[in-house]
DNA sequence: TTGCAATATTAACATTGTTAATTATATTTG
DNA sequence: CAAATATAATTAACAATGTTAATATTGCAA
């Protein structure tokens, strides 16, 4: 019985890791079950004795994905002094990431789920994304006062969805048409957002500086 | 000669308007050659000698949707007294149209655009479709001085990120959960941006009020 | 080794976009 | 007006997709 599942738990790990091979490759639009199959050494059908179809395999790549953000983004910002610089660092590292796996992006936040309305944990993962890779920062805000409390309720909230938009926007629609002008729009969005760079936004933050 | 260009326009036309009422009932899933041909009286293989392929059809719609949305807000909001409050009730209105036509916004956000590098004004238009919405507003704010310049590209840019992303959540991951929370979030969020319900934002419009 | 249960594979189907071959329609010309 | 030609529409066909059913293979217990 134990076997069993390890066994399992084994052939479900080649097919999720086939799938995001893919996904970092390729992206979503290579994502086939045919192509994930042949990737992970088994048939197409194989597949199907293990996920009930091809979105309830994708969909379990969310957890590993949102691990290894959380790593690249440590990795990019753990030099970097704490604080509102370090706060920005780190959601331009997420920024990064998602320019640098566009195919993660649209899992995360273009591909539909439709009839996932089980996954909701996963969902959740999905939405509490951006907040989960800065909770340490938003946490060091609070204690050192820098914002309110319910100021960072709306700056999180702020942040999520602009960020999702900036990257929907140059992802799917090219605009801005170069990284650089798309990465100086970042910053002054980040800028603004947080009060940075002079242009004073709230209240809190005037006191914070 | 000008017959056939006619007779051109006029069957374009037939596939353009079944492909705007799949889109607009269905939503993009329900986009298929055989379902456009199907609902416009023809066969599939028609389409294909008035339009390069599928998207090539797809993103003549655009304009269209953009001129319907343009309307549609124009009608919720006119008798809004002009200043900030009806720049925020025009895009709540904004975010309406979409949250009504789920599947337009499919097509403006989240379709890929992928290989119409040729098709740059209609990824103009999707780019400026905010601000496009709102240029009077705008333009009642800056001649008012109730932002300035520099801030009015600022909140431009901002809104348009923040809209979008509030509505990729909202309608492709279902957050928040009902259309009462989304639509108080909204709130929330464009009162917080635009410096409304006592968070004064800026200094500009601490000016202002 | 034989028989059974679990697992993997091939075959098959329906649906997609797209192209080529064919038929029907319109237009031009004698 | 009738025949020839050009134009436009349709059907047939192909490759790729997701998915299921039928078949083959494997591993293990008696």
């Amino acid at each position: 019985m134990k076997n069993k599942e390890i066994q399992e738990k084994r052939m479900k790990g080649y097919f999720i890791q086939a799938t995001k091979d893919i996904l970092k490759g390729e992206g979503l639009k290579g994502i086939s079950v045919r192509n994930i199959a042949d990737q992970a050494g088994y048939s197409y059908a194989t597949l199907y004795n293990y996920f009930k179809d091809i979105n309830d395999l994708v969909f379990f790549c969310v957890n590993d994905f949102q691990e290894e953000c959380n790593q690249f983004v440590n990795g990019q910002t753990k030099k970097t002094p704490k604080g509102i610089e370090k706060l920005k660092a780190v959601i331009l590292a997420y920024i990064k990431y998602f320019v640098e796996y566009p195919g993660i992006f649209d899992l995360f936040y273009i591909a539909k789920g439709g009839y996932f309305g089980n996954k909701q944990t996963i969902i959740e993962v999905i939405n509490k994304s951006l907040d989960n890779v800065c909770v340490n920062e938003w946490d060091y805000c609070l204690k050192h006062k820098i914002f309110q409390e319910g100021t960072i309720e709306l700056l999180k909230a702020q942040l999520r969805y602009s960020v999702i938009g900036l990257l929907s926007l140059y992802l799917n629609r090219l605009t801005p048409k170069s990284y650089t002008e798309f990465f100086k729009e970042a910053n002054i969005l980040i800028d603004y957002q947080l009060g940075l760079k002079g242009d004073i936004s709230t209240i809190d933050k005037i006191g914070a500086l």
